[in-house]
DNA sequence: GCATATATGTCAACAAGGCTGACATATTAT
DNA sequence: ATAATATGTCAGCCTTGTTGACATATATGC
């Protein structure tokens, strides 16, 4: 692979790719922050909503690994999410100790206004991209995440 | 071009370019904010220091336009980099109110030592993903920056 | 030349969201 | 019974964003 296309790799090339994250990441969170704002919530608070979101019923043990944040922090956002009725609490039947997490409708609604924003921001550059642009885009990002974590997404 | 690579975009594969963006940026900037705090830094020196590095002689509202953060809270970190002698000021000949930013020998190694460790990281999965993959990614990360910041990269 | 706009800096107060350390409780595993 | 695990909570600290007010030097427009 590495053989069939190889790479000279410039200073001047990975200095763009750090650019690049920095701005599309700057710009990826600029209109979810600005929603947020509205609910007195901060992007600590999106990224609880989105990852219970995609798995619910998840334990904060797993929202934990996700976020790489002790739980001290999760704690303080978790909570406001629970008193503002954007999140449940369900104890597992099969482990009492561990709390599974859920969106409630409310967070539900928040989660998908949310998205829809950030789903129209992507399909876009995705489309003006094309196809093969988005491979290469989802295997570069995939290579950049640690090995353990890179296994949730598809690829090799 | 959209009409050569149709795109059907289901939900699941805009959720996947949210996780990938996710959890690349913050696996990205892990190990330079580890490097940091042996300083007494954040990732907001950094970026200072990043973008002074790329273009000396930049002056302090090049940077706000940037970083898009208000100039208090440039000022606070720009102010510790000044102290701590990373980087240096130098008024500008033909308009006196402006102060060109430069980084100090200092400075310089401190860059260094960051973007090679975040050098290392980007080149590794640029080898692993090939010369169209790394197209790819540039091209999507591209789109995804507003229309005035996406001149600053090569592309169409 | 005077008025206004621009570039920068600074003080103060506040909030979000990280962190550490200590401690508590319920439940499960050994 | 004891130890380990999952969770929660209190307290205090730091970084890095915010707003608002104000100051100074310099440049620009009329």
């Amino acid at each position: 692979m590495s053989r069939a296309n190889p790479l000279y790799l410039r200073d001047a090339d990975l200095r763009n790719a750090m650019e690049l994250l920095f701005f599309a990441y700057r710009d990826f969170t600029a209109e979810p922050d600005s929603i947020l704002a509205r609910y007195g919530f901060g992007r600590a608070h999106h990224r609880v909503i989105y990852f219970v979101g995609a798995s619910p019923g998840m334990a904060v043990n797993d929202l934990l690994g996700i976020l790489k944040i002790t739980k001290q922090s999760l704690s303080r956002v978790l909570s406001q999410l629970l008193r503002g009725d954007f999140i449940e609490q369900k104890t597992d039947k099969t482990d009492r100790r561990r709390r599974l997490l859920f969106l409630t409708e409310k967070g539900r609604e928040l989660e998908a206004l949310i998205s829809e924003r950030q789903s129209a921001l992507i399909a876009r550059a995705y489309r003006e991209a094309g196809a093969d642009a988005v491979a290469g885009f989802c295997t570069v990002l995939r290579g950049l995440i640690n090995e353990q974590d890179r296994n949730r997404f598809p690829g090799e």
